[in-house]
RNA sequence: GGAGGAGUACCCAAGUGGCCAAAGGGGGCAGACUGUAAAUCUGUUAGCUCAGCUUUCGAUGGUUCAAAUCCAUCCUCCUCCA
């Protein structure tokens, strides 16, 4: 299998790598042969979010190179739950949760990789964990394991202070077992994560090489952050989500659009697939020309994610809105009927009814602040009714704030 | 099992009988300034039919004209000892 650069030095000229175990091995292995690893996953949720996103990115750009991915979905190690990185306990999941995660996740995780004739593979870890037998895991796997060391761990630092349950404490025997089992069955040599998983993938490496006397390698890479070293893809609603029904296509650009101008070469880097000549002539863009890059970030983001239609609809609603030109059909919004309209004409049921306010106090203070606008219009009385007359073709525009827009379309 | 300590709004944290819808900080939201950025400044941040009312200080019950504050029971967490 020809192999002209070494995906190695890709990922580290993109600034994924964080740590690695064997920096020169792991280079040279991975420019000579096909190599087959794994990221793990945690069923946690219902959707990845980006914090998944760079990992899948990795994943990506190692496919593309020639190796072989294995996805793993945690449906097993969920129902223990990670303390790495943790200050509390995690709740714990019920069976059916778990299942209907870990479910959502296969499915997007297909979107990115490419799972025909064996070029991916996806497993879940509850295949194996959940039949385990536990005098038998301990005398097999236990021995290995130092307390005294694993104590001394970077990830469970915080919890020590805080308080760390013997479950939880297991977390890394099991993902470290993980590690043993696809290295037996699918020769898989290299486990890649998040940097916080440095400790448990240290685990499994050296579990592989006491237990098989095999070469296992641990890679991981630097965590979404932003310039200030706060973790990236949080909104006010949470994560930022892959799925579209959880974060729509439309805000998923705007976060993008709107990242600091601080982070965008970094976002560009990680996130797109761009020339790296490129993303260094559009991150060292300065001032209102950054924007231009900003543009480029969220359209390419996006697009991988959802998919050129997405993005692009997203582009064209964010032009139509933010640049002064006319309303779009793609904006973002609801539809609700003429008896909904009139019923709720007072300003603030209105907001209550497309959700952008919690609470009819919140709407007021909208208002007295001057946030909220009608057609463009500033609202300045909190009894403010909506007439028919505001309706053009059938619908208005809201405005909350700078940024949120929302269309109202009235049918029937 | 024993001895102490703690649970306050989105988070941290003050408050030990009325002046407490509860200081301060963080975060959020809005305004000004801007580039849909950052920084800064201002306002705001329980709900409602909003100069009034209702529900909040781990839970339940009690004392009192009056409780986040006092008493009882329970739950959860932490520290030290075993």
């Amino acid at each position: 299998m020809p192999m002209s650069v070494n995906v190695y030095d890709i990922l580290k000229e993109r600034g994924f790598i964080a740590q690695t175990t064997h920096e020169d091995e792991i280079r040279e292995m991975l420019g000579k042969e096909p190599v087959t690893f794994y990221i793990g996953f945690d069923p946690t949720a219902d959707s990845l979010h980006v914090g998944h996103f760079i990992q899948i990115m990795v994943m990506m750009h190692m496919q593309r190179a020639g190796h072989r991915p294995i996805a793993l979905v945690g449906g097993g190690t969920a129902m223990v739950g990670d303390p790495s990185g943790r200050t509390d306990m995690r709740k714990m999941m019920t069976l059916d949760t778990i299942r209907h995660n870990a479910e959502s996740f296969k499915k997007q995780l297909s979107r990115f990789l490419d799972f025909s004739e064996g070029k991916a593979i996806m497993v879940n870890n509850a295949d194996w964990l959940l039949d385990l037998n536990y005098v038998e895991f301990l005398r097999e796997i236990g021995v290995h394991f130092s307390v005294n060391r694993m104590l001394t761990a970077e990830c469970f630092k915080s919890r020590l202070e805080r308080g760390l349950s013997f479950l939880e404490f297991n977390y890394m025997l099991m993902q470290s077992y993980d590690f043993l089992m696809l290295y037996r069955k699918y020769n898989c040599k290299m486990q890649l994560g998040g940097d916080d998983q440095w400790s448990n993938i240290l685990g499994g490496a050296e579990l592989i090489r006491r237990v098989e006397g095999g070469s296992a390698y641990g890679m991981t890479f630097a965590l979404l952050t932003t310039s200030e070293g706060k973790k990236m893809g949080k909104t006010e609603a949470g994560a930022l989500w892959l799925d579209p029904a959880k974060t729509s296509p439309y805000d998923f650009y705007q976060y993008w659009r709107n990242v600091d101008d601080a982070d965008v070469m970094k976002c560009l880097a990680l996130l797109t697939f761009l020339p790296m000549d490129e993303v260094r002539r559009l991150g060292s863009l300065k001032d209102e020309k950054i924007n231009e890059a900003k543009k480029v970030l969220a359209y390419e983001v996006t697009k991988l994610v959802h998919g050129q239609e997405e993005a692009d609809k997203a582009k064209a609603a964010a032009e139509a809105l933010f640049g002064g030109g006319g309303v779009g059909a793609e904006v973002p919004g609801s539809t609700i009927s003429m008896d909904q309209f009139r019923e709720n004409a007072n300003i603030i049921d209105m907001l209550l009814l497309l959700g952008l306010i919690p609470s009819k106090g919140e709407g007021r203070r909208l208002i007295q602040q001057g946030g909220i606008y009608v057609n463009d219009e500033r609202i300045d009385d909190i009894g403010h009714t909506l007439a028919e007359d505001d309706l053009k073709d059938g619908s208005l525009m809201i405005r909350k704030g700078k940024k949120v827009y929302h269309k109202v379309t009235v049918k029937g």
